[in-house]
DNA sequence: TGCATTTGTCAACAGTCGTTGGCATATGAA
DNA sequence: TTCATATGCCAACGACTGTTGACAAATGCA
């Protein structure tokens, strides 16, 4: 207790972060239950112990590696036609950038099956995706948009990412951002309302 | 051995009926890791023995209760311009209504964590869906098109009925039939191809 | 009736899980 | 140096898992 914040960063920190990394990618690879503590330690080449004392529990491991920022553009300051564009080429760079890490990959393999992480997901489109899609158009139908585009994205990425079915996978940056933008664009923009 | 076919259908028919029904529905909710043997048994009102004696092991038993068979309707047979709304009503009527049973919903909720469950969707991917979309438009572009509908159709499947994402639960089938029709129209005909 | 087969229950096995407490070592300030 | 603290390993706990074998009750043919 002689230091508050700096040169804190000695030891501990670093096996902490250790720890946290190796939980992101079992976490990422094999959802919540997939992955065991006994995993993510011998991952991290550390005692099963050291997991739990650093992070209070499982739960707790799981809700500091379920991190999600996406960081989506602002819409309304774009060109309002390439709105749908703007969002498939910043998905693509969520999950195949190396910036973003695996924090949406850990959310939807475990929301399946575990109603913490779904919850964290529906948090995420309600603080991050649906206030985006507000942005453009009219603000009470954002609920609806914003679903819609959701939908197709957590599709696109379970066929891609998670399932890996072979046809989406082979699909090209360029034929995605072809055949999805429009489909974002029209819902965004919402020309067929209800 | 008195009998082969007729009559067998007795007592342990009947059990065995009830074992399955509980498994589809346990494994529907919670997907494979979530539902265990004992619940099953508790849901069928049996020892977890009998779940063992009529279906080998789990695996075995998530194999039966795994079966999907989403009928969709031939779609060189109809007029080429509602394809896409055709294959959204079934889809509905897959999800929501209760001739097709939870086999999806087993499949969709277990495929994130469980390779068999994966591999079991892949392949009503590549026998049920993709042959269907190979039947109008070019065959030789089928999977990109069936792909893409795959991704809508399971997004917006994750986002309704798994995940239960508000905006998404509280559209009208009519909602979604007027918006997610023409993406499957436009993914299906592929208007804009590679 | 008797008897073999079916249908079912019970207890226990080996393994894995999350989690805990005790003990050894390393670190760094005095 | 001396000693308190931080960092780490080890063994074990209770709970849960899939699975097995022994034994009891019911069934149905002779």
């Amino acid at each position: 207790m002689t230091e508050n914040q700096p040169k804190k960063t000695s030891k501990s920190d670093r096996t902490r972060a250790h720890i946290l990394e190796a939980a992101r990618h079992l976490f990422g690879e094999h959802g919540y239950d997939g992955a065991s503590i006994r995993d993510v330690a011998a991952q991290a080449s550390i005692d099963p112990a050291m997991v739990i004392r650093y992070f209070r529990n499982k739960d707790e491991l799981f809700a500091r590696a379920a991190v999600v920022d996406l960081q989506l553009p602002a819409l309304q300051v774009i060109d309002r036609t390439t709105v749908g564009e703007t969002l498939i080429r910043r998905f693509l760079e969520i999950w195949e950038g190396s910036a973003s890490g695996p924090g949406m990959a850990i959310l939807l393999r475990s929301s399946t099956s575990h109603e913490f992480a779904a919850e964290k997901l529906r948090e995420v489109f309600a603080n991050q995706v649906r206030p985006v899609v507000a942005a453009v158009g009219d603000p009470t139908d954002a609920g609806r948009r914003a679903g819609l585009v959701s939908s197709q994205l957590l599709g696109l990425a379970m066929c891609r990412y998670l399932l890996r079915l072979p046809p989406v996978v082979a699909l090209s940056h360029d034929e995605i951002i072809r055949n999805v933008g429009p489909t974002l664009q029209r819902y965004v923009t919402g020309t067929d309302a209800p």
